[in-house]
DNA sequence: GCAGCGCTGGAAAGCGCTTTCCCGCCACGC
DNA sequence: GCGTGGCGGGAAAGCGCTTTCCAGCGCTGC
């Protein structure tokens, strides 16, 4: 049907105006162009089903209308939530999300950072967790400085000194709350599931998670690790309790985690909360419905995603900026009093 | 630091090549270069931090490496589950994944599609669900000739009719087997929580759930229809409550639904499976650790989305193709016997 | 009355890359 | 020995757009 593509000087052609007037109508150019020729070639651009050719304009401004954002995996609930704040700004914006996986292979943030540079992306959210793994933590720098060199923005979510902007989850006051709250409630004897040791999201929710303990004068939890997904938590549950803890109170550093621990609970005929209380941490939306109702603390998952495309893509100095946000605790059927 | 950017003309005087001979080697071209330039190309390329502008290749080529996915929500886990199939899929194939979200305003298909279009993307993925708003489809399907037009690639996650591949789950087949399962069960009087009338995959799933009972000889259930979310299944349960309809059975067209069906029942005391059985569809991962655990028909959500990638990105004929998949019903606990 | 200015339109020079076309070279066959 | 190919290398013509630069024009101000 239509001809194999429209470019701009066939409208220019069409409506008897020169390339640069119609390039100067069909864009947001600064340039002034009178009102008859305008509307004719806005009239012949709408006829002609004209659509610009974005890496033609990439091309020739240099600079496309790319978003990028980095998850581990868009499956977790904690990375779609936030990839949800972050593809509302980001259309509203008029701009283009490209989404990267790293399947929680740490090079791979570096790798997805370098493609989003040959594509010139304006800015990257970086959501993964930042790890403690000294040669991918360079080559990330490397490939931010890279990135910020060439004129794109980036901003992480919850990683904190890669001199980037970046949304801080309250991951240790928040850990700290929790245990506070969760002690309130009796209990003496604790146990955590961690993340792996190198994630420092899992680490700072731990180290929180202790210092609240302290606080209440209550002795170190144990703590099992296990990896930051479903799975995890469930093997981590399975160890906890093959290690015959006397602990009551289980804190899984993340909500996925705890649904799996409270498989492994449930598998054990461990009842929840009357045998043990568990708590998670992020307040998973899908993860609401579930029963008993999880103890966490809740985070504003898709507004830390806004609020990281926003700052990624309004110009700001060239300072880093930080932008903290608070988790609240929120107790529920899933922790009773001891 | 490093240059402002470096280009392949650097790499080529630097190299002592001409900018042909370095394109040839740093691109998989058909033509040889010999072991030496070839070589002496690839270490300047590589010592001076080389990386290709993905808009110029675009533009010379005529062709991008960008990949499209269309869904709805991406938070909701029947889509994050087809995204992560198809970028992973994506990601192997070097390509990159746009992803885009409609919030589920149809006309917003379209728009993403010319968005896609501009960006001269080789493929897209539709995964949203067909609606039967005749002036959306008919826009959408305007697009989609002008995407494939020019050159570009179009599959459809469950909607056929476009004339684009697609993947298209066992929905009625799906709903049928689960109507005579739970038949099957000694339930009589069923009731179902419809998605939005216009939307094909809850027309069909209540379609072939109905021909199930009507195949056990049951009579036709009560329908409630509500949005296809978690709180359209709250919401949608609650009116189906207030019906004092004698449903011991409800089929909740999507496990999100279920869910949020499932917390209405809770709240009004209505206890499942005991009062009231429920089953949902789609069988999401993030689901399967509820309590009681939800009888559902399984769809292999990433692997659809592997395959819908799949189609799009092998070459293939001109022809549509169409692979089906079924689904499979699993019985839990959230349904019981009558 | 004219220099000078602001404003609009067009020509054309890129943006960084691919690819066609051409050229020189060598091996080969008659 | 010379025409024929085949092959590796380079020059250059785009790809579709933006943007600079220049030309023309109608004003204002002295």
């Amino acid at each position: 049907m239509s001809a194999r593509q429209v470019t701009l000087a066939e409208v220019a052609k069409q409506a008897g105006v020169s390339l640069a007037t119609a390039s100067r109508v069909l864009n947001g150019s600064t340039r002034q162009v009178s009102e008859d020729l305008s509307e004719r070639v806005l009239r012949t651009a709408e006829e002609l089903g004209y659509v610009p050719n974005a890496s033609a304009q990439a091309l020739a401004r240099n600079s496309s209308s790319l978003v990028g954002l980095v998850v581990h995996d868009i499956t977790d609930p904690y990375f779609s939530c936030i990839a949800a704040g972050v593809t509302r700004v980001a259309e509203e914006a008029g701009l283009v999300v490209v989404l990267g996986t790293t399947g929680r292979r740490p090079e791979r943030e570096a790798e997805l950072l370098s493609t989003l540079r040959a594509h010139r992306a304006r800015a990257v959210v970086l959501a993964g967790s930042r790890t403690t793994d000294r040669a991918a933590q360079a080559r990330l720098a490397a490939e931010i400085d890279a990135f910020t060199e060439q004129g794109g923005r980036v901003a992480c979510v919850s990683q904190a000194k890669l001199g980037t902007d970046t949304v801080v989850p309250g991951n240790r006051a928040g850990g700290r709350a929790l245990a506070r709250a969760l002690a309130e409630l009796g209990h003496k004897k604790f146990a955590v599931l961690g993340g792996p040791s190198e994630l420092v999201v899992a680490r700072d929710r731990l180290a929180g998670f202790k210092a609240g303990l302290s606080d209440a004068g209550i002795a170190p939890p144990v703590v099992v690790n296990g990896a930051f997904t479903r799975d995890g938590g469930y093997e981590a549950a399975m160890e906890l309790l093959a290690s015959k803890s006397r602990a009551t109170c289980v804190f899984a550093v993340t909500d996925v985690m705890a649904m799996g621990a409270m498989a492994a609970l449930r598998e054990r005929g461990v009842r929840v909360p009357e045998d043990m209380s568990i708590a998670g941490f992020d307040d998973i939306p899908t993860l609401r419905d579930t029963v008993p109702a999880l103890s966490t603390v809740r985070l504003p998952l898709e507004e830390m995603g806004e609020i990281a495309a926003g700052l990624v893509l309004d110009a700001g100095g060239d300072e880093a900026r930080t932008v903290r946000v608070a988790g609240e605790v929120v107790l529920r059927a899933s922790t009773a009093h001891n």
